[in-house]
DNA sequence: TTTATTTATGTATTTAACTACGTAGTTTTG
DNA sequence: CAAAACTACGTAGTTAAATACATAAATAAA
């Protein structure tokens, strides 16, 4: 019918954004009918630092798993916004220790019964009969396993096309 | 185990964004392997206008799925790469008319074999136990009918958090 | 037939991620 | 222990999309 069918190449990610911007700015309206000034991409760092208490940039980074340019201007964000703050390391010079400030932990106490609202009206959306959260970890491993020019040239070498 | 099962709201874009930058990657190394230089995100146009010739930039936009911004960019590396052409509407003088040079139909004619194994490749990898494009549907469906911040709306109401 | 509305296109700016690169400490090795 | 390699952090620039805004042509309405 349309293109998608076709080629799927680029259809999946330029659809999945959509899907993720609309649920960021519906996430930000709904911390808001509560009051609650947070943005939903500071959630990650947050609930790290929650559990971790006081970590490196480069050790928040492999927690959430973004690159570090990217946790380093969500530090800045979040420093802004009071809700963490940061010292050096006295042992290792180059390394910023960062942790919640009193602020960012009164704010998670607050947030706490948000997210389960959130995670039930998510698992609403994503849990259907071919579930969004393991179709993306199932593709995500068939990659890692093969990836997708290593299949193409394979299918391309015993097809001979 | 991780902050993903915690939240997912931004995990699952972030995640997809970047399974699709790989796709991406792969699908230009594929071309090359052909000898064709060819990016992956100017196929949704190129393939429009082999099924319809003649199209206007919205027209264009629309059928694929894009802002016409967007479209527009893309039309000028395509454009560029003297793989289209334009001409003004003389009935409306407002209207750009878009169509394939005969380079760009030569073209299309090289990359239907590399499609066909490409649209294999994918398939290895998207068609799971919860088919990504299905799963994919299904979440738009489930928006489209009743948006998150409705159902988390509810759900708040419903439960009194 | 002027005026208002809609449509088509284009430009400028924003966003959220990335890669590439540079610098400064730390650790390892010859 | 000096040189080389590695690690941590930061900045700059890129990318692929989006919004917001501007302009001009076409259509509708008063």
């Amino acid at each position: 019918m349309n293109i998608i069918d076709e080629s799927g190449i680029l259809a999946i990610s330029t659809r999945l954004q959509r899907l993720s911007e609309q649920l960021r700015k519906d996430g930000t309206l709904f911390y808001k009918s509560y009051g609650i000034d947070f943005e939903p991409k500071w959630f990650p760092v947050i609930y790290t630092l929650y559990h971790k208490e006081v970590l490196s940039v480069v050790e928040i980074a492999n927690e959430i798993g973004y690159t570090h340019p990217s946790t380093i201007s969500l530090l800045k964000e979040l420093e802004k916004q009071k809700l963490i703050r940061s010292k050096k390391d006295k042992v290792d010079e180059r390394k910023r220790l960062i942790q919640l400030t009193a602020k960012g932990q009164e704010l998670i106490e607050q947030m706490k019964p948000v997210w389960d609202v959130m995670k039930k009206a998510l698992s609403d959306i994503a849990d259907n009969q071919n579930n969004l959260l393991q179709a993306i970890n199932e593709a995500e491993n068939k990659i890692m396993h093969q990836s997708f020019l290593q299949r193409a040239l394979q299918i391309k070498s015993e097809t001979g096309k």
